[in-house]
DNA sequence: TCTGGGGTCCTAGGACCC
DNA sequence: TCTGGGGTCCTAGGACCC
């Protein structure tokens, strides 16, 4: 039996050297990505129209501290980072700690253009691989041959040089028993490193981390651990399992247990199927339900027609349909109604959603608001056709959602 | 200086069925 | 009238991840 052997790569700073590629003369310099300024960098190009966009000067690019909006960081270049700067932070306390950095807009076409050609890359040499996201994957090393060699690493290394030859792009890659220590392991030689770990090496490498290193402790988690004493992954594996799970819950304590101890069964999941899909926008300035209704009512359309699209182009039908709104205090609020076939058009969408926002509070600002739809089948799928059968009672507990006024327009809103 | 957008999974209560 | 237990579906909120 071979032994098992899960890499868990992740690409080096991606959004941001995605646009080092194209332009290499910000190489070194802190460089931010995030916000939505694609105008600015469209006017940077037409001012040097004709010159290759690899020759226009570093000055000439927008800088953090002439920066406004409420975007946050996607990615920082390691020297950004250096002046603390760091992905999911905003853009306003970023312009404070380094005004000096270049702002970049995600370029999300390019983004996903060498996602896949990276991704494509790892395929073609081990077949296995588990989609994290954008710029990240986990691979089964253990039936590939050659994955076996020096724990794996000749495999990283062979991976490492493909990805680099396609793509002009560095990868960090970890090797070890299951997803959970991989995780952690390709974080230890980041950027452009390989780190091998072994289940041996739990207790000397993984103990002595803070509980936050565990891919599924959270803010939330770390708080309470905190108040516990608890503050390394070795201070969660010194205690009973019963003990965790008094404290955390059946579910979640006995889990944490086991992660401490390095232990992971997970397999590497090579599709799956998508559970809901959403478009939510944030807007420029907190929106009131009255005043700005005409506003609000545009907008709520515009994402109903733009998740339509998004399941019409996707090829799904779904039959849970909701809102999501974010006050001007950050709490959340969602609504959501289930009807009894599959839909993917916007009339309907927007019709339900429209029953949905009757049901919630609307007495403070708006600064979020957000279209779902869930219960997906795949378009044509028997399932999708399926109507309850004869005697199944109507859902549960509410009416079916009443007709309501005409999709056009935007006054029509609540 | 407030903190994006796209997701997944879990919990918990109530309705309703067998 | 009072007693169940097990299971599914729906809804709302929340933690967490990339």
């Amino acid at each position: 039996m071979p032994l098992r052997r899960i890499a868990h790569l992740d690409m080096d700073a991606f959004f941001a050297s995605v646009e080092l590629l194209r332009y290499p003369q910000l190489k070194g310099l802190p460089v931010v990505i995030g916000g939505g300024r694609r105008e600015v960098d469209e006017m940077v190009r037409k001012q040097y129209a004709g010159l290759p966009l690899g020759e226009i000067p570093a000055s000439a690019f927008p800088l953090l501290k002439d920066y406004v909006g409420r975007g946050v960081i996607t990615t920082a270049t390691y020297p950004a980072r250096q002046f603390g700067v760091g992905s999911a932070m905003g853009m306003m306390k970023a312009a404070r700690l380094c005004p000096q950095a270049i702002v970049l807009p995600v370029d999300f076409e390019e983004v996903r253009r060498y996602s896949r050609l990276f991704k494509g890359t790892i395929a073609e040499i081990a077949p296995v691989v588990e989609d994290r996201g954008v710029d990240e994957v986990y691979i089964d090393f253990t039936d590939v041959p050659g994955g076996q060699r020096e724990g794996g690493r000749a495999l990283a290394r062979l991976i490492q040089r493909a990805i680099l030859e396609k793509t002009g792009l560095t990868c960090s890659i970890g090797v070890a028993p299951n997803k959970l220590i991989a995780k952690m392991a390709s974080e230890f030689n980041k950027p452009n490193g390989i780190s091998v770990l072994y289940e041996a090496d739990v207790q000397a490498k993984i103990w002595p981390l803070p509980v936050r290193k565990i891919n599924g402790i959270g803010p939330k988690a770390e708080v309470k651990l905190a108040k516990l004493h608890l503050h390394t992954i070795g201070d969660i594996a010194a205690q009973e399992r019963e003990w965790l799970v008094d404290n955390f819950g059946k579910s979640y304590g006995a889990w944490m247990h086991d992660a401490a101890w390095g232990r992971d069964d997970r397999p590497v999941v090579t599709e799956s199927e998508p559970v809901s899909m959403s478009r939510e926008t944030t807007f420029d300035r907190d929106l009131h339900a009255v005043r700005d209704r005409a506003e609000l009512g545009s907008i709520f359309t515009d994402l109903c027609k733009q998740v339509a699209s998004d399941l019409q182009r996707k090829g799904y039908v779904g039959r849970t349909i909701g809102i999501k709104l974010r006050y001007d205090d950050f709490r959340i609020a969602t609504r959501d109604h289930t009807i009894d076939h599959f839909i993917a058009d916007a009339k309907t969408i927007r019709q339900v959603a429209g029953q949905c926002l009757k049901r919630v509070p609307l007495d403070r600002r708006l600064r979020l608001l957000g279209v779902r739809v869930g219960k997906l089948a795949k378009a044509g799928s028997p399932e999708a056709h399926a109507l309850p059968a004869v005697g199944t009672p109507a859902p549960v507990g509410h009416r079916v959602a009443e007709p309501s006024p005409p999709f056009e327009g935007t006054l029509d809103l609540f």
